[in-house]
RNA sequence: GCGGAUGUAGUUCAAUGGCAGAACAUCAGCUUCCCAAGCUGAAUACGCGGGUUCGAUUCCCGUCAUCCGCUCCA
């Protein structure tokens, strides 16, 4: 399979209804995309799919949905008021661009050694800020949050008494989250508005290093039974000076974008640093008392933390495939049934109004398992390329014969494989298909 | 944000200082139609705003957006 471009796939995404620019119709807005009617059911279904395997599958995890709007105190405590924001300059001489805290000498460019060729620094704090309250001078200050992490941290003590987990467990969230970021680039990959999907696991401090062991196997497992070859997925732990202030080990799950590598996900070793944090900043204790050994202690933290969006990109390019049949090319996304945002397309072979009531019946019967697209218009092979084009797994298609001896056939997207099966076992069949 | 490149139907591309065209896709009609069949018909574009000009999609300026670097990281 050759590597799949870029541009391929964004020409598929707008013309099947998947991504469109946002505000399209004034011009588009820099660095935000609307998802449409199949792109909004396929980032759904990586969401799902991460829940049903962080959440739905385990007994130590539970889900939270928290508040995108919150207060400094949160920032303050979390550091991303103070980290978050970089003192840039530009060298006028080389057109490069540095961190002011970063070079060695403030005043020679590391690029073209030029001296005093610096601009003025300027500060980028990364976070979106806003006024909570009518008035905008005297409303309070307000941040949608940079990341979902915190809602976790603030929430420690309320999920602990509710939820009558001890560690080692996790809490889950899946949300938005907006940076500021400098430069958005390609395509839905770094944006300022993003989802994010996120588990903080909390841990007796001695067994920080085997549970991060433990993640990230696990989170590398979930991507590959989700269908990404090997040969475009890779775990590649940081070097001692790329860890974030707060940890002591972080690996990036990366995939192979047509740029290159790049980061789909994080899992980070945070000590108790969070926690110690917001207690130091709020008063209030944030630890846990273990009657087994008697002992109180802060747990540490495991975050295994991915992007949604940017992991549905993966897919739709890990997904796309063109073979050649019959001397026309066929455009075919093999994602994971899972993905698809359809599962079953009904098809009626004509559009006779003699076929329309037992295919109308069909889609009602597959509909209540399973997300079903319905077409009668067209040739039939057309409809099977244009239902391979967006990764629909299985077609089942109605004809003459269907009316008198009550049996459907069942289309395959990968093998192109038919068999006929009797309507009353269709689910049967179609649940044996898809695997769920 | 800085530097460079680019903006024409849904998509990929033409042409032009004087009525903007194709292919594919879309929609309607005919065809008992199982792997993009055929025939007939239809809708749809010069990113936006100024300027120059008798006249601008074309030339100029601004702006918005996209792509490539710098930078960032889910």
């Amino acid at each position: 399979m050759a590597a799949t471009e870029l541009d391929q796939i964004v020409n598929l995404c707008k013309r099947r209804g998947f991504v469109y620019p946002s505000a399209e119709i004034y011009g588009g807005f820099r660095s935000t995309y609307d998802y449409g009617p199949l792109g909004s059911l396929l980032l759904r279904n990586v969401k799902d799919a991460w829940v049903r395997s962080m959440v739905q599958q385990r007994d130590d995890v539970v889900l939270i949905d928290a508040a995108i709007l919150g207060p400094p105190q949160v920032w303050q405590a979390s550091g991303h008021l103070e980290n978050f924001s970089d003192p840039l300059v530009d060298c006028t001489e080389c057109k490069t661009r540095h961190r002011l805290d970063k070079l060695e000498d403030p005043d020679q460019c590391p690029n073209c050694g030029k001296r005093g060729s610096f601009t003025e620094a300027r500060q980028f704090n990364l976070m979106f800020k806003t006024q909570a309250g009518p008035v905008a001078d005297s409303g309070a200050d307000a941040y949608l949050r940079p990341e979902t992490a915190q809602g976790m941290f603030t929430n420690f003590a309320n999920v602990l008494h509710t939820s009558r987990k001890k560690p080692p467990f996790g809490i889950a969230q899946v949300g938005k989250s907006f940076r500021n970021e400098i430069t958005p680039q390609n395509w839905i990959f770094r944006t300022r508005e993003f989802e994010q999907m996120e588990l903080e696991f909390f841990v007796p401090p001695a067994d920080g290093p085997n549970w991060y062991e433990y993640w990230c196997r696990h989170r590398l497992e979930w991507y590959r039974d989700l269908g990404i070859p090997d040969s475009m997925l890779r775990l590649r732990a940081h070097d001692a000076d790329e860890l974030s202030h707060y940890s002591t080990g972080t690996s990036d799950v990366e995939f192979l974008f047509p740029w290159g590598w790049d980061e789909l996900e994080g899992i980070a070793q945070r000590t108790d640093y969070d926690l110690t944090q917001h207690s130091s900043h709020s008063g209030e204790r944030l630890d846990y008392f273990d009657q087994a050994s008697n002992e109180r202690y802060t747990p540490h933290v495991i975050e295994p933390a991915a992007g949604a969006t940017r992991t549905m990109a993966a897919f739709l390019l890990a997904a796309y495939d063109e073979e050649t049949v019959n001397d026309e090319v066929r455009t075919v996304l093999r994602l994971h049934p899972r993905l698809a945002p359809y599962k079953v397309a009904v098809l009626p072979l004509s559009k006779k109004d003699t076929l329309t009531p037992l295919a109308q019946e069909i889609r009602a019967l597959v509909s209540d398992r399973y997300m079903v697209d319905y077409d009668e218009t067209q040739a039939i092979g057309r409809r099977y390329r244009r239902q391979d084009e967006i990764g629909t797994p299985l077609c089942v298609t109605v004809d003459f014969d269907s009316l008198e001896d009550r049996a459907v056939t069942v289309r395959d997207r990968d093998s192109m494989e038919q068999v006929r099966v009797p309507i009353d076992s269709l689910m049967g069949e179609l649940s044996a298909r898809l695997g769920f």
